[in-house]
DNA sequence: CGTTTAGTTGACCGTGCTCAAGGGGCGTGG
DNA sequence: CCACGCCCCTTGAGCACGGTCAACTAAACG
């Protein structure tokens, strides 16, 4: 991990998740711009930014790249449990907390911004709107983490893949990561399959499930949603826990 | 629903989950306590508290029996994401949000405190360390269901259920509510199915299997551990996730 | 070039689901 | 008081969804 120097528009993704939970003022803005700029590290594809147990004691924004959120059993079975994107946070308010309950590993290289916890809380006490949204950001973090236990839970394959992709895709979406019908999309299905409570094999031919049925493309690390409504339709994708959307 | 006298006891346990989580200091329990007592309602089982899509407006915090946090899918598939235990509270900050995710049926009759957003604010103003622990509450909840993801995406059934069933009688633990190696366990064999990700059958299944290994008796809406130790060796359970824990 | 990593395919198997039926407890109404 | 219905639990039989094991390809990389 390196310091490096941030183009403007490095900052806008979590501007725009910001934003969409609160109107944020301009002064507000410019404090978390200015304060998100001081400290701006990258890492490489398959590190480990915390581990389960550690105790979390910084604030870490995502710029770009993806990171997933898992847990390991003790015989090495490993569930994700949410997939971090650009603009999202790793660990909001999790320093209230004596240590983490879970890992977190970068998928593709990343570019972070790292907030020491005391002005962190500098920053929240001085904009209520501020705070307001980052706790948003927190409970957003809730609602999607149920709808992954009903994903997990009670829908069977091809519903929990196609839900997944629709997920990501609509995350993605808000802070501009889409372009047309198409992103970026920079995991293993090993990832997918760990994320969908799948095996391997069978998240694979759940995926050339989606591809015959010309619902998705997905090749090269570029997914392709040829037909967004049918692919919600065969995620039983309902949006109503993403409160940004709409 | 309707407006009971209150016995000194009901607060017990909010009280003592909040303590764990951070030291109140006695006018930040009082206040808290004396909050909590200005409006206490009561609901029969089956009721439905509130669903997905309403507006989040008050705070609940249970005094007495048990609800279910769940979701539905279109065709009448449920998974319960968490239960609310005396203690825990349905929405703490979720008037943040401009929906809810999820609905919220009792289990059992049930006794809980309703906060009004504004004297739920000015309270956590009043006092630093009570907002930190109401904010741990909310923190653990999504502790938890992290852990109901991993519990539902990579462990089989006998595991999901020792999980499970060692999840709660911590959290039991931690209220008072257990007695020796036993506590009430008031939900039918369909809402731990739905809460587990198991068809009926199945869990009954797992139930008598967890039965003969000696592990458990379930019976009545009581249920004793044997031995708890062996029970989270079958379920995984490690309890990093549960911070008031050790 | 050899090695590693990711994706793919086939064959077989088993965990857990579905469908169906029946029992026990309990409340309600005739 | 009994009959009935309802809810919850239990059991059996058959099956399918998804897991496991193994082998192979292709690309990436040193």
């Amino acid at each position: 991990m390196s310091i490096m120097r941030l183009d403007g528009g490095l900052t806008q993704p979590v501007v725009r998740r910001l934003n969409a939970l609160r109107q944020l003022s301009e002064t507000a803005t410019a404090a978390f711009d200015k304060t998100i700029r001081r400290r701006v590290l990258h890492a490489g594809a398959g590190e480990t930014l915390i581990s389960e147990g550690e105790r979390p004691d910084r604030i870490r924004v995502v710029l770009a790249g993806w990171l997933s959120r898992y847990k390991l059993l003790e015989d090495g079975r490993r569930q994700i449990v949410n997939f971090i994107l650009p603009g999202e946070m790793c660990d909001a308010f999790s320093y209230l907390l004596p240590r983490s309950d879970h890992s977190i590993d970068t998928l593709t290289p990343v570019v972070f911004s790292e907030i020491e916890r005391e002005p962190f809380e500098e920053l929240i006490a001085s904009d209520r709107s501020l705070m307001e949204a980052l706790w948003c950001t927190s409970l957003v973090d809730g609602s999607i983490q149920r709808e992954w236990a009903v994903n997990i839970g009670r829908r069977d394959a091809l519903e929990r893949v196609a839900h997944l992709l629709c997920e990501v895709f609509e995350r993605l979406k808000l802070v501009g990561l889409v372009e047309g019908n198409s992103c970026a999309f920079p995991v293993t299905q090993m990832d997918l399959a760990d994320a969908s409570g799948l095996s391997i094999v069978h998240l694979n031919r759940t995926l050339q499930e989606l591809r015959a049925a010309g619902l998705i493309i997905l090749r090269e690390r570029m997914l392709t949603i040829n037909d967004l409504d049918a692919l919600k339709d065969a995620g039983l994708f309902n949006p109503t826990y993403l409160p940004y959307l709409r």
